[in-house]
DNA sequence: CATTTTACCTAACACTGTTAGCAAATGTAA
DNA sequence: TTACATTTGCTAACAGTGTTAGGTAAAATG
């Protein structure tokens, strides 16, 4: 009975080939380049093979956002593990979230849809809520330790993360006429002042 | 000798009704939705006609860009002036953004490529450094009124910035799921804290 | 061995942006 | 008025895109 694991193990091989050839092509050549029937070129297949691992494109693209989602969650979860200090902790999500989005470039651009449709992310709420989770508490923390106990730690988590997005937004935007030095400065001293204002 | 005049005024007339129809399909179905097709359609014409007056799809939504941009420079410059005093400006210019954003949201979209692809907006460098110097502005004095002086305004600038676009990007992303008070709530508490960080 | 399932392909549909080439109308000059 | 040149607008095509209907041949199953 070892026949049907064998064509399950080939079909799996064949999603494989598929999302590798996807990813190689999107490094290569960006979102815009990617085409399922440049795909099934490339895997030396007809087009609706395609078809009968995935229900359409989008579906090709939300496993990468689901990735990239994941692996977020997995940097935030390690940087956040380095230190018990709220301030620091804070300090190292938001480094790894930067790194996340450098190192990640066209994972991030999925994710948020950043100069490209992007895919329908709604699905990815668990990975979403999983980082949400992580930066909640650090602020929390740090809000009952401060002396403004009533801020919101949910509205501050909010915060935190759209000046990260802006910034990368941005960064991402303006390409390379802003050196990394520059904008790393601006982060750090973003998330010094969002880290003072919670006390 | 107002033939070629007359010619001249259906010329930009068949323009206008070429931006016009675009618009109206944006507005009721999204970038997504504007074809050149669907536009010479509309308009009666043949599609090659769009192209003696557009070199191609892109001039099209650069337009809209560029319209965008200089009401975005307008608008802060119109809030700018209802005060004096730097810090009340800043969060003046902030509410206007904001305001931008949701009222003219798919020109936001396409001014920064938001869950689309964005046109080439480099050319609009004017327009942007409109706002840039509008913005530094108060940033400036701030930091000079306040007791660190070491600041940079740039920096401070392109701060100032990502927190606004980060929290608009985001609103964008969640469609309704957040409330606009929520959302007011955190931008207001946001430009709170940078305005404080500047002295 | 007959039957069903699976794997796979060709060819098409309905779109997209863009352009070559032609025909008719109009303007200019002899 | 006639001859030429320009403008205006069109049809039809090219080269892509995502997606699917329908058919064939091989493989697995009863």
């Amino acid at each position: 009975m070892g026949i049907s694991e064998r064509r399950l193990r080939e079909k799996e091989k064949l999603r494989s080939a598929i999302l590798g050839t996807a990813w190689r092509m999107v490094t290569d050549e960006g979102w815009q380049s990617l085409s399922i029937r440049r795909i099934a070129d490339a895997i030396e297949y007809s087009v609706p093979v395609i078809y009968d691992h995935f229900e359409n494109k989008e579906a090709i693209l939300f496993e990468f956002a689901k990735e990239g989602f994941q692996l977020l969650a997995k940097k935030i979860e390690e940087a956040k593990a380095k230190t018990k200090d709220p301030a620091e902790q804070l300090r190292l999500i938001a480094y790894a979230y930067w790194d996340f989005a450098a190192r990640y470039k066209e994972h991030y651009k999925l994710m948020y849809g950043l100069g490209m449709q992007g895919c329908e992310v709604e699905k990815c709420l668990p990975e979403k809520t999983t980082f949400r989770k992580l930066v909640i508490e650090p602020i929390t923390e740090l809000i009952e330790k401060g002396n403004n106990p009533k801020a919101n730690p949910c509205l501050k988590y909010y915060t935190f993360w759209s000046i990260l997005h802006g910034l990368i937004s941005i960064k991402n935007m303006r390409g390379n006429a802003v050196s990394d030095e520059i904008n790393k400065m601006v982060m750090d001293d973003a998330i010094a002042g969002f880290v003072k204002n919670l006390n």
